[in-house]
DNA sequence: GGTGAAATCTATTTACG
DNA sequence: CGTAAATAGATTTCACC
């Protein structure tokens, strides 16, 4: 199901990575080329998955959640059963933006948000601490997020 | 110029986080509202910051990315100086897609996309073996990305 | 804060090179 | 793979509650 992307494709994709809500005509326009051929580049990537969405970059402090922190999880053992509810449980609890295994000395890296230190903390006690596979956790605090790029790099 | 979002903006905020080129009567459809006070409702937040932005969502591996490694990163020494170097090249390289100052024994975590494991040896040798502010770097490579939310959570 | 209708702009389709 | 014109649909403005 994957699509070879041509440079124009790339021209496209850098714009809509950046401009999610720009007019099919604006892209068109900035890229010498008439709007149909723009528009069915856009939704045969759209449909073959190079596009997976759209969506809005929301501010996480005006939804009260003002602490990231990073959590090197381990299991008490590296069986399928364990990592099956490990990752379950992961993608069930919404505060869990990001989750992977990683090598090295522990298995999963989890990026969390909460509100703040203390919600961090009730969330780890309550939440984690539930889960009977996992036998530690070495948490990150973000002090400062120094940026976050929304777009991956594209080399024409 | 932050902003109290109600309980409207944040169902507002809910769809656009997953469906960013809805139309706007289709949200106001959805919440049982007309379509100019959502329109309203919408610039205001995105002219408030609420809303930072919007993106499509693009399949790494459609741009040949398919290695993604966390990078912990110590400095020489903690002077502003050597931490603006840093955090400057950092913006500078679009390979790194984030940098946080994180509490604990390192100074960063950073977030890294490359092609291949080749790719990223020879940016760590290359480009941040290159910084003289770099004291140490541990990386870990994401043998597989269990999930990744673009939402954050939303509580009405 | 909200509505609904009119005007304007954008997306999509169709016909064709 | 491209263009251009016509239709269908969305956004935005307006007068008003």
């Amino acid at each position: 199901m994957s699509h070879r992307c041509d440079a124009k494709d790339l021209s496209i994709l850098a714009i809509l990575q950046q401009h999610g809500r720009i007019a099919i005509a604006e892209i068109a326009n900035k890229l010498n080329m008439s709007d149909t051929p723009c528009l069915r580049r856009i939704r045969k990537m759209e449909q073959n998955g190079v596009i997976k969405g759209y969506g809005a970059d929301v501010d996480p402090s005006a939804l009260d959640l003002n602490v990231t922190v990073y959590a090197f999880v381990r299991l008490k053992e590296n069986s399928a059963h364990f990592a099956n509810q490990f990752e379950q449980a992961a993608t069930d609890l919404e505060q869990i933006l990001e989750c992977s295994v990683i090598s090295g000395a522990h298995d999963y890296l989890i990026k969390i948000i909460a509100k703040d230190l203390a919600d961090y903390e009730s969330f780890v006690k309550q939440r984690l601490g539930e889960l009977k596979c996992i036998a530690s956790i070495e948490s990150s605090v973000v002090l400062k997020q120094t940026f976050s790029k929304k777009q991956l790099p594209i080399r024409n």
